[in-house]
Parts: C-alpha cells; sequence; structure tokens
DNA sequence: GCAATAGTGTCTTTTAGACACTATTTA
DNA sequence: TAAATAGTGTCTAAAAGACACTATTGC
C-alpha cells in the first residue's frame, strides 16, 4: 500500500481552572527535536492501540488517577495536524485530544521523570512543533463548547457550587458574568445540575447549596458569551 | 521511530441537498477489500501533501469543478479513525473531511471510472469499512452547524432565495419552519444575507429576491431546531 | 378569476439582562 | 457590628412563535 506511511502520535490539550486563569497542562522536552521547550504532553499510538485508548492512557500517566475513581474530566477527539515539516524526523501525524479536568489536589506526576506544569493559556507561546497551534484550537474548541454544552461542570470537582461553576465561565471566556442571572439560568436548565444534601464549608459568606453534574448533556438554548 | 506506521487516508463526507432531501456522495468501489460495496469517496495522502489539500483535491477531482469558479461550497476537517482492524489491509488512518456542496448542475463526475451517486442519507446504510459511522458523524456535525452559523449557504449556489434558504434548513433537520419568521430571522442577522437587485424567475408565485452569501459566520442568538 | 409563493406586520409568550432585597456565614 | 457571599424577586427589553394580511406572479 503506496509507500506514503506515517508515524501517528496523540497530542493532548489539557485544560483546567486554577486561581481563575485557564491553565493547560505542559512538559519540558528532555530530547531532541525541541529539547528544552515546553510542548503538550503526548507520544506515539501503539501497535494495536485506538486513537482514544491512547489518549485514555497518557491522561491517567500524567495524573496517575485511579481508574476507580469518580470520572469527572472529559476527553474528545480535537483535530489532525500532518503539515510535512512539522516534526523534523520524518512525517508524523499528531491526533490531537482535547482534555477538560477539575483542578487536581495532587499535582499532576511525570509520568518518565518529565518536567511538567500548568501554565496559564496566554502565557504558553513558543511551544515546540506546531503545539501554539494545536492548543489555541484546543482553547477555542472550549470556549465554543461552554456555550451549548454542560462541560462547564466537566471543570468542576464531583461536589461544587454554583459559583465554581460561574467561575469557570468567567475563567475560560474571561468575562464578568451576573451570579444571580447566572444561577437563574444553570437551575432552571433540566438535568444540568442535581442538588446535594450538603453545603459548601470554609468560604467567606453564606455557605452554598452543593451540586453533582447532572445527566444533561446539551444547553439549550446556549449561555451567550458576550465579550 | 518506533515501527507503529500508518497509511494515511482522506475520505469525504461530501453532502449536498436535492429534492427537499440531505445526500450524501458515495462510490462503488471497484477492487477489493469490499469489491462492490458503496464508501465514502477517499484516497491516500500523497508524500508531501497537506491533509486539507488531500481532501481539495479530492474534491475537485469528483466535481472537476474549474477552481476559477465562485467558491460556494464549504470544506472542514470532521475526525480521525484508526481502529486497528479497520482496514484489512492493514493500519488505516483516516482522516475524514466534510464537505458541503450546493446541489451541482453538472453530474458529479467519476475520477477513475468509478460509479458515484448521490444518496439519500437514510438510504445508505451498509458501507464498506466504518464508512457508515463516519456518515452519521458527518451528517451530525452539519446538523449541530446549521443552529449557530451561516453555513446552510454552502448549500445554495451563489445567487439564492430565502425560500431556498429555508429549504436546506428543512430538508437537513427533517422539521418544517415557519417562513415568515425564518425570513426575519435571516435578514435581521447582520452580514448573513447581501440583497442582489435580481429576482428569482421560473417559479409559480411572486418571484422572490435573490441574495448572495455575507461575510457573517456566526449566528447569534442561533436558530434553534426543534423536533 | 384562482392558486401559489413572497413579503410585511402584529400580538403573545418566553428569555435575557439589570438590579433591589433578604439570608447566613466569618471576622 | 461589618464584610462577604448565597439566594430570591422584579422590572424591562429583546427575541421567538403564532398567525393575519397584502403583493405579485402563472394558469
Amino acid at each position: 500500500m503506496r509507500g506514503n506511511l506515517f508515524a501517528v502520535a496523540v497530542d493532548l490539550v489539557v485544560l483546567t481552572v486554577r486561581d481563575g486563569a485557564l491553565c493547560g497542562l505542559l512538559v519540558q522536552r528532555a530530547a531532541p527535536p525541541y529539547a528544552g521547550y515546553w510542548a503538550l504532553p503526548g507520544g506515539f499510538v501503539r501497535p494495536r492501540e485506538d486513537l482514544r485508548d491512547t489518549a485514555a492512557r497518557q491522561l491517567a500517566e500524567l495524573t496517575r488517577a485511579a481508574t476507580g475513581d469518580a470520572v469527572t474530566g472529559h476527553l474528545e477527539q480535537l483535530a489532525s495536524y500532518a503539515t510535512p515539516d512539522r516534526d523534523p524526523r520524518g512525517r508524523v501525524l499528531s491526533v490531537a485530544h482535547l482534555a477538560l479536568l477539575p483542578d487536581l489536589p495532587e499535582p499532576v506526576a511525570d509520568p518518565e521523570a518529565a518536567v511538567s506544569a500548568w501554565r496559564p493559556i496566554d502565557e504558553t507561546a513558543g511551544l515546540a512543533f506546531d503545539h501554539d497551534r494545536i492548543l489555541a484550537d484546543g482553547v477555542e474548541r472550549a470556549r465554543a463548547k461552554l456555550e451549548y454544552s454542560t462541560l462547564a461542570a466537566s471543570f468542576c470537582p464531583s461536589e461544587f457550587t454554583i459559583s465554581e461553576l460561574r467561575r469557570v465561565y468567567e475563567a475560560v471566556w474571561q468575562t464578568e458574568i451576573d451570579p444571580r442571572n447566572f444561577s437563574r439560568k444553570v437551575t432552571s436548565t433540566d438535568g444540568f445540575l442535581m442538588p446535594t444534601e450538603s453545603r459548601a464549608a470554609g468560604g467567606r459568606g453564606r455557605p452554598a447549596q452543593l451540586f453533582r453534574r447532572g445527566p444533561a448533556t446539551a444547553l439549550s438554548p446556549p449561555l451567550t458569551r458576550l465579550l
């Protein structure tokens, strides 16, 4: 079958919200090409592995999350990149995936002793390969999807308050949202938020009610992002 | 670089609206595997070709459209498929692309003397490889995008009436839309429709005004699809 | 004339956006 | 007590949806 063979990699755009800023997970490359540069985490697809399995395996390595835990995150295919000279080693096609995670209490681990770090997405310029572009595409996908899906909850822990959810929107969109209108909107969307018995503790004001994610995936009508 | 090399193909989900039905472009395979089966048009990526160029080249071959013509269609990357045994010849990754075209006046050509045909999308079951799945993903992408983008105009010729545009929505969503409310909605969206001096001829009733696509790409607020 | 389609206007209901007010916590 | 955050209610403006009416064509 033709001689045009490709190495196929999966690169991950892993996003979270910490301290009110949308952050991406980066690793520092130890070996050439681009040794010393920051890059998206990723790796090659194994011989009998499907793309999604490759992405899930790499994500698990990065977070060292026991699979038994409640899965609050989100993983989806983003796009593929195969410009002829994007990798000096040869023809490499990268199938980028987008992962949205809650701010992890345990620090993100480095599977192969590589240095990894969360970086605010507006301080990520200068990545290896075409990873600036891939990261920008992932961020834009996330921004768009918050409008018409319940995906913002993927950035929250399994139980969260409406304020936490609102701060996710504010961080991803870099907007301010009226807390009262936001509350009305999300609580009136059927299946978005399931109330729990407990309330948040440790805050400064009145303790807020805690919610879990409901079964709804779509928001209609959508939340409008107005910058 | 590891021995896990892939052949990389681009498959096309080419959609149009004809006679009030959303149709996909299929080709009948001449050679094994799946000889005699209907499949999505596609082919392998050439040695120094980018993915989008492969898709555009194959689309041009299918339509024999002179590149000088006004580009009314739309082409975007859809998703990649690489399940280990999806192709019996070996490990093949397919980067599916989605193309939206107006109903072509000239018949769609067969570049390699292959039989090709437009088929209503609900009569396409039983395609080769995993093409049923890819086609379904493409149709779902198109349905979703009509809601919040001006992409419906890609299904129309360069000049079209509001009725033609409405019939695109009705065919893709399989809904009925009130012509008067639809007209109000699309004409009040800035940059969606640019009026021309001419009017449609040959219809049964009062001749309708012809429009061209405007520069707008997003619809906000979106058109709601209610089945 | 009639049937068919185009185009405009009007009314009602729903939703978004702005913002007042009360409730419950910590310091 | 004040400061901070949670939660509810109210008003207004915009948009959606239903539908009456006029306009212009072919037959």
